[in-house]
DNA sequence: CGACTGTGCTTCGGAATTCGAAGCACTCAT
DNA sequence: ATGAGTGCTTCGAATTCCGAAGCACAGTCG
């Protein structure tokens, strides 16, 4: 019924009630899409509608609240012509990502050349959805 | 029924069909408990019991699904004495977080002495659960 | 003036994910 | 042998997410 509140430092959030900081962004960045979002605008200002379709077309309940989310916890805002953008503090958010994009990149190489392992055949051979 | 197929760069997962391996990374760190997991473990290697503790007592059944998607992401692995622990590249990973953590502190900081906004308000006054 | 298109946003039932208590098999001290 | 601790599984309930549908409000074009 109500909407997750928004975990901010300083407060208890789900899964530790310490209230540190480190924790509230843990608990920020593990819901799903938010790291997106903050990722796609990053790259530029964008419209409700237009953000959703960035997002491959995430379900727009989900978006409104995370971008009520990112609102409160003041990583993004409504500029004056209606688009969404990341604040300050956001765009720093997005550059610490930085280092996540580079592993990324380093993790796709690994296992690139690596033997799979019996752990990873436990995984279903299915193609996901799609 | 199936578990979540675990992340990987190279396919499809949830939410971008292109194989990004930022999309994969995405997805994989966007799991409730997968980025706490990382940072618990990489401050030390844990037993599956004691790691569940590190996490505030989080479900077992998802802590199980969460480990053997990092086993599958080759980010974590079983020491010979049945403790768990980061591989090499999910060490990396985690201090791919490191500018995250720093980021964090900003964000405390910077909410402290900033006036509330409206949107912050929308919130509810509620302290969370607890 | 309509008709049409696009936007931000809400609603709501169903699907997917997460929770958490309970239990099982096993090891190691006592 | 009893008790405590472990890794792990099961499963029903609670939470979260999805996504189609719709609403009110701008343009824009004829």
């Amino acid at each position: 019924m109500n909407p997750l509140p928004t975990p901010m430092p300083g407060r208890p959030v789900r899964g530790s009630t310490t209230g540190r900081s480190l924790m509230a962004a843990l608990d920020l960045f593990g819901r799903r899409w938010t790291l997106r979002i903050i990722w796609e605008l990053g790259n530029e200002p964008l419209g409700f509608r237009l953000l959703q379709r960035r997002c491959d077309g995430m379900s727009s309940s989900v978006l409104r609240q995370r971008l009520t989310e990112l609102q409160e916890a003041r990583l993004a805002e409504v500029l004056r012509d209606g688009n969404y953008t990341l604040t300050p503090l956001g765009h720093d958010a997005r550059e610490a990502l930085g280092p996540v994009i580079e592993w990324s990149r380093r993790w796709a190489a690994e296992l690139a050349d690596a033997p799979p392992t019996a752990a990873e055949d436990a995984g279903d051979g299915q193609c996901h959805r799609l």
